[in-house]
DNA sequence: ACAAACAATGAAACCGATTTCCATCACTTT
DNA sequence: AAAGTGATGGAAATCGGTTTCATTGTTTGT
């Protein structure tokens, strides 16, 4: 039927070869090949030779031939669980930066969370199309047989944001519990006694580490935690919606929110503002993240902020050197948070 | 020095190869192959038994093999001016969901806006790491004759958002003159007539566009545009807070600000709240883009939102059939936009 | 019953680089 | 002057698949 054509690019001309450069330099493919990665290898005049003709005949190696040779594709992926969440993008943004310097490319996946995509995905190392990857989840696609080094069983991995409990794979992130704690101790600070949280999933560790450190300061401060102003939503603007309604219906309603996410305290604050409540006056709202857009909420939001360049920055170098070979000097690496007092929280209003 | 260590993996094994499969299956490994990837050219029984060795095995074919045999790494590579903007996430999403259902995974760069770097991304698909190439500029990283076809001097190629005026290229998007007339309509119809503008850069295609229909807007309700209620920012959150700060200081303030972006406009809706206008009741506010985060404004945002998920999958199926060879039914792909009215836009005040 | 068509599979070429191994050749060194 | 050293670069193996081509055995058609 269809008479298969030769293997030419639709612009009817195959793709430069490095022999064919070989042959109009007079040198063998070899040598190109160290005039273009070992340049010392070669002798100046062979060098300028060839890298004449390179640039002349506009010649760019293949790197699927390179990468299979050997044995590495130059590409990483990064696993997250939900892209919209725009506490990513930043993260996102240095970790494509710093690839790009190391001469590695970024490939993205949206897991959605769900573990049969996290395998699926983690599988593109097996196929050799990314030689590591980033989870953000406390999940580690790979099957790990607890008898044996972690470390032996498994790709270049770095666990970032989300933590596994596994040890010996290497972690970056924030202290949880830490911004549990300092979130509640600033509205304590301001005299805040009923406190609510929105939470995220009982099942993401660092939602049950921020739980943990705001119980622990509100029993350092001898404060009861009423278990009705507890929320557990999934961090989506949608569930700080939800939270509001349901804590501000409680009898013993709070005067200030501890949301987990800005997202949340996002839709918190939305629905604050549509019961008429004012923030701070009647309902502080603190949240976690630092996302951009929290500096023009209304009111600008309270937050504790997470170092996401930072982050980035250390996820990309602790993964390429990984791939180099060689092991990050910490395999816990936390960076620290900071809070940004704005004009979402206040003093707690006088009865 | 340092002995050179065999090519094994960290955990002592060589992978596995096509070849060791066909070894154990007892076939040959073009066998294996056609197990594989066109099992009806393989006899049940011979099928059946490889398929056995592999999942035994726990085999997987190297896709750099592959894509070298074929000429086809099966990844894309989408650029964006600027991860950060919400705008993207979701498109970037769908085309990610697309892409991985055809069987393609995809590349990210953030190019800053920085022709360089588009060019260095563009790279991409010479070295035959990508198959394809997304851009959302009006600038095409390519050179090109224009003495000759543009479809022949290109690899494949997608325009997206922002359009180069250059034809032959498929572009999808959405129809930005006609936004630019709409959203001007809808506060014309509240009685309008001092209406500002933030816009983008001028060199942006779409920002021009815009501009064009609120221009013509104007003028067929015979309201002469003033000058000095242009403000030319670059669609961030900051760029509103100081289009609004130029805008209101002017003798002839505008009672109604459109921006070219949902950032923008929240930028602008927050610095109207510091300087105590009321929104709508003194200024009116409408934008363009349609962020998740809009409804979660104070007020909620009016705006004129685009298809993201439909622009993301448009986009990725015009990408892989072009890949596939099949060039697309229509070249330009305007996907319907929709105005969305939430409380940020009202009736003119009474003076 | 015999040619033609077809299905199933193996052998080998191929994709395009990198890397190993080896042969030269020019210098030192003794 | 012989032997050792280092720089240079060519030939060929290699990475791990896919695809072409040839071979064999089995149907089908008349």
């Amino acid at each position: 039927m269809n008479k298969r054509l030769p293997a030419l690019s639709k612009s009817g001309h195959k793709e430069l070869a490095m022999s064919d450069i070989a042959s109009k330099a007079g040198v063998c493919k070899a040598t190109v090949s160290r005039a273009l990665n070992t340049p010392e290898r070669v002798s100046e005049a062979t060098r300028n030779k060839v890298l004449a003709v390179v640039s002349e005949m506009g010649y760019t190696p293949n790197k699927l031939a390179a990468g299979l040779r050997q044995g590495k594709s130059r590409n990483i992926a990064i696993m997250l669980p939900d892209i919209t969440n725009p506490y990513f993008s930043p993260v996102i943004r240095s970790i494509e930066n710093v690839a790009h310097r190391r001469g590695y490319s970024v490939i993205l996946n949206d897991t959605q969370d769900n573990p049969v995509l996290e395998k699926t995905f983690a599988g593109m190392v097996k196929t050799r199309q990314v030689d590591g990857i980033i989870t953000n989840s406390s999940r580690i696609p790979f099957d790990i047989d607890p008898s044996l080094p972690v470390e032996e069983q498994l790709p270049p991995l770095v666990n970032a944001s989300e933590f596994t409990e596994i040890d010996g794979i290497p972690k970056v992130g924030v202290d949880n519990y830490r911004i549990g704690v300092e979130a509640t101790e600033h509205l304590l600070r301001l005299g805040h006694r009923q406190i609510g949280i929105i939470a995220g999933p009982d099942s993401i560790n660092s939602s049950r580490l921020r739980e943990t450190g705001f119980r622990d300061a509100m029993k350092q401060a001898g404060i009861p935690v009423d278990g009705r102003l507890l929320y557990h939503g999934d961090f989506s603007s949608q569930s700080g919606v939800e939270g509001v309604h349901r804590l501000m219906q409680q009898r013993n309603r709070p005067t200030a929110i501890f949301c987990f996410g800005d997202l949340a305290a996002i839709g918190a604050m939305h629905a604050l503002r549509e019961l008429e409540y004012c923030i701070p006056d009647d309902v502080s709202i603190i949240s976690v993240d630092g996302i951009a857009l929290g500096e023009y909420c209304a009111p600008p939001l309270t937050t504790i902020a997470q170092p996401m360049e930072a982050i980035g920055e250390k996820i990309a170098h602790i993964l390429l050197d990984l791939i180099d070979g060689n092991r990050p000097a910490e395999l816990l690496n936390i960076l620290p948070h900071k809070l940004i007092v704005r004009k979402s929280t206040g003093p707690v209003p006088q009865p």
